[in-house]
DNA sequence: GTTGACTACTGAACGTTGTTCAGTATACTG
DNA sequence: CAGTATACTGAACAACGTTCAGTAGTCAAC
């Protein structure tokens, strides 16, 4: 039996291998690049072998999409994590670890949301990392800090509005952009704080809400 | 001399029906069907003559996405158009223009934003949209509506905004989205109400009975 | 040991794709 | 009418994703 076992590890190392060089491919060459021959070049083995590992190019690329959401989603501070933080000061600094990610991975987030046909009916840790935002955005609101009340809408339009910019930095790197450190800012802030239940409504200073 | 200009003449009409056969098998087919000796059966020429009209493939493409483009940009409200609109308001209807503009025209869109590989130095008519949104926003900034006086900072941010909302809604159609007019409102009015100047703090549910 | 099933793998092929090029038929010019 | 320029195509090339018959190699049982 340890001669069947050693082959199961021998095929998981395999496909791990195929995946590492399929991503490394994408990295170097881009999606025009990403050819299951070179990625059979790539491992040492025929195209044809690839087969035996995955049904097809697709169900590779579905893999690394999931992989690449769990990255982002590790990337992203978890709520229950820092435990008195202000819920509002945690959702600015999660959009902004998004974008970074966004922006540091670029690769990742073509493959998560730009290159993904969209009609798949795959991505399982995409709603996982819209959970994770979703949550925050719902201690924002019951801790009354927001005006609206709409959990749903509300971190709907937070994402858009971090995805807009990512996928335009990304999307449009010669574009004459203004400074990016102002303009990520700009748009983040823009959202959050528009959101913000009246402040100072009438001089009247509010506490912060103790938890 | 006359039959160069005949010739001239049916040349210019072929290469237009290409363009137009090309659109059209696009929208029906998608990215992914658009393929030469497809175009090639629906013009009823061998594949090699769309050669003598175009370069390759991407060159039909690209114009393609020139042409998208200036179909957005007609679709924008023109800012000397009218004359005395609250230039705030004037540019929410752009920009609701523009995401309606997204939703309606899919392909379009995509072909401008999302398939566009991004490092062509292509898009001419991109430049002009968007000179036509920094116009709006030096609008609003030099009449002191706005807090922000950085004016690319600011129109590029809206941008993101808008782009961000469309692109979701167009690449993740199955995704659980809220109320798809609210959460458009929600994104466009955060953005652009949270650069309000001294903010006339907003019309509060609460409504004067009429006299 | 020898046999026999089972596994891992591949060579060659099929039907695509974008693109090129020699060659042909047509139309216009002199 | 001869000759040239123009418009077009058939056939081919290289590369693509994918399939399948077939070949080595390894293990279990007799």
């Amino acid at each position: 039996m340890g001669a069947a076992a050693r082959r199961q590890q021998h095929k998981a190392e395999l496909r791990a291998d195929i995946l590492a060089a399929a991503r490394s491919l994408f990295a170097r060459q881009g999606y025009e690049g990403f050819t299951m021959r070179r990625l059979a070049e790539a491992i040492g083995y025929s195209p044809a072998s690839i087969y035996l590992y995955f049904k097809d190019k697709n169900e590779i690329f579905d893999f690394l999409v999931e992989e690449s959401f769990a990255t982002l989603l590790a990337a992203l501070p978890q709520p229950s994590g820092a435990p008195d933080e202000n819920p509002v000061a945690l959702l600015k600094r999660s959009l902004r670890l998004y974008v970074d990610f966004g922006l540091t991975h670029p690769d990742d987030y073509r493959f998560a949301f730009l290159l993904a046909p969209g009609t798949r009916p795959r991505p399982y840790k995409q709603r996982t990392a819209y959970e994770s935002l979703r949550a925050k955005v719902a201690l924002c609101v019951g801790e009354k800090l927001f005006r609206a009340t709409d959990v749903d809408c509300t971190a709907q339009a937070l994402w858009a509005a971090a995805h807009g910019i990512t996928s335009l930095l990304i999307q449009r790197p010669n574009f004459p952009w203004a400074a990016r450190e102002k303009l990520i800012g700009q748009v983040l802030d823009s959202a959050v704080d528009s959101l913000l239940a009246a402040p100072p409504q009438r001089a009247r200073p509010r506490r912060r809400p103790a938890p």
